[in-house]
DNA sequence: ACCGTGATGTTCT
DNA sequence: GAACATCACGGTG
């Protein structure tokens, strides 16, 4: 079942938690690929030094502002696609980064697409999977309520803890915050 | 296994 | 012009 508006529209720490475990799903002409979401951290606007939204409402950070269920994406380090996930109503400014999933459709394509052949290397870090779902910066603002990209609830069930976030050490304070989340001991992760 | 480093494009100062 | 929510590779042990 495709997750809905309503899951999206609530606190940003909430959706991060209860990400784990759901699917995301992209559909594209090449061919359907998918994972189990298995770490997540939070970006919390106002509140959260370490969010791009932190510093307010810029042409890259618009989308925050609109309703959650939307995708964010953005370029890293000159090379990276890192894939979030907007969280909350209008003119709350939070999003989830995606940071691994366990692969689970289209497989062979991930391995094309990535140019690695362990499974453990496709999905394991917000770069990899990006790049293995095919999620371009052509995905700025893609509706997860749509058909090309979208979450699914599942079956799968894992104890989920929170952690700090990865690489934040410019944040000060909230680089201490626990708002990273992850599938306790999953082998997908990416780190452990 | 772990560590250091280089690659590279946008955004914001 | 620096900083950046990263990754892959090559070196050493």
């Amino acid at each position: 079942m495709k997750l809905e508006r309503e899951f999206y529209q609530r606190d940003g720490l909430t959706v991060a938690r209860e990400l784990i475990g759901k699917k995301l799903v992209t559909n594209l002409p090449e061919g359907l690929t998918s994972g189990i979401i298995v770490e997540t951290e939070a970006y919390m606007g106002a509140i959260d030094a370490a969010a791009h939204s932190y510093r307010g409402k810029t042409e890259r950070t618009k989308i925050f502002y609109g309703v959650g269920g939307f995708v964010y994406v953005y370029l890293i380090y000159g090379m990276h696609i890192c894939t979030n996930v907007v969280a909350n109503v209008e003119n709350i400014p939070e999003a989830i980064l995606i940071r691994a999933l366990q692969p689970v459709d289209g497989v062979d394509l991930m391995r094309l697409r990535r140019g690695k052949k362990n499974l453990r290397e496709l999905c394991s870090g917000p770069g990899k999977l990006s790049k293995a779902l095919g999620i371009t910066k052509n995905f700025y603002g893609a509706d997860l309520c749509d058909d090309e990209i979208f979450i699914e609830s599942t079956d799968f069930r894992a104890e989920v803890t929170a952690t700090k976030r990865i690489n934040v050490d410019y944040a000060g304070e909230a680089a201490n915050f626990l708002w990273r989340f992850v599938a306790v001991g999953n082998e997908f992760l990416s780190v452990k």
